[in-house]
DNA sequence: TTTCTCCCTTGATAAATGTCAAGGTTCTTT
DNA sequence: AAAGAACCTTGACATTTATCAAGGGAGAAA
């Protein structure tokens, strides 16, 4: 239990067995069925998800019950609502798994704590987070220049692992689109090709 | 000198004198003209900007010679291409100030080093980069999400002291829009009331 | 198997946004 | 003061995207 996660910490820091176990006693596994909350609008986000297995997004609804996607974490990704994770504030978006899914969590006590006891804990975090940042980044940038067709194409390219396993109207919404005009724009590309 | 700077680390991380004496050896000032470039696209960013005094932005230059605003820093304020920063590759953004402008940097070598020797520098640098990306992802909501006419309501309400001071043509780029379209889209809220 | 969701597609039409072109204002530079 | 640049606005028109409505297919549940 916890392989995919230490390995991926190790990659951004490297522990020593001894850290390792320190580091586990923080943790808590959980297991997610096909359509379940891990989160939802209004309750406070109690911890971080690190998905070991399955796939997740979160996302926000609005006021005619459309659903716009901020992210979708597969395997070795994680996932919360930030905000709320730190600030214990309502949160605003929505968690679900989108197959079966396997976690490990990190709650807001256990963050705060290995913040204090393990400086390699706030490194790894520091990554995990400029990472994120510089994703999301590239995602806006894409979203503010680029037209749809190729703001779909950028997507495929960058994430072909997401974009096979989650249903295409999931996509329309990550990219701020309907899934009509989504499957009209795939229709050109089959067309040209 | 730096007093914005030392100000906004101590609301992130209280730091005793000493520590900010140590701190303040690896800062270096800048002052740059209206119009000067901080960074240009293919330089590798050499230092993360704290804006002390005036007004910068980040953007990209799609093949139409279309800018295509990234971000906006005012003071207390850090800007920077993180990728390029972090990564030494060329940059894809460019830094430019909208306004004669005084600078904090901290460039690369410097930065290695506190991260090296100051644990609170590595505890700045996580708050600021974490509240950078909870704002990006508002704003990344906002924009796959609603329409022209309330982005730029969220945006005149959330930053006013931005939206007054830079050029209206820029508002339409950070929020994905053509210079017209905005200009209607004002002409139309102004007639509403 | 049958039924029921969920998902994708397609058509017709409406709405939003972009493009091109022109003119006018303000501010900066000479 | 004059010239130039940057900026904003407006009009006419084209393109992109959304909305509404319908139907069909694939997979899950009964």
């Amino acid at each position: 239990m916890y392989e995919l996660f230490f390995q991926k910490f190790n990659e951004k820091v490297a522990l020593s067995p001894q850290e390792q176990e320190q580091i586990k006693v923080y943790l808590t596994p959980k297991k997610l069925r096909k359509r379940q909350y891990l989160l939802q609008e209004g309750d406070v986000c109690k911890s971080i998800a690190f998905v070991e297995k399955g796939a997740l997004r979160a996302y926000t609804v609005d006021e005619n019950m459309n659903e716009h996607i901020i992210q979708f974490a597969i395997e070795s990704w994680t996932i919360s609502d930030l905000f709320s994770y730190l600030t214990a504030e309502p949160a605003t978006y929505n968690i679900d798994s989108l197959e079966d899914a396997e976690l490990v969590l990190i709650t807001r006590s256990a963050h705060e704590e290995l913040l204090r006891t393990q400086p390699k804990y706030e490194t790894y975090i520091r990554l995990l987070i400029t990472g994120a940042y510089i994703a999301l980044q590239r995602r806006l940038s894409s979203n503010i220049s680029q037209p749809a067709e190729e703001r779909y194409t950028r997507f495929t390219d960058t994430y072909p692992a997401i974009a096979q396993r989650v249903p295409q109207h999931m996509i329309a919404s990550y990219l701020g689109l309907t899934p009509e005009t989504l499957s009209r724009i795939r229709k050109k590309m089959a067309e040209r090709r």
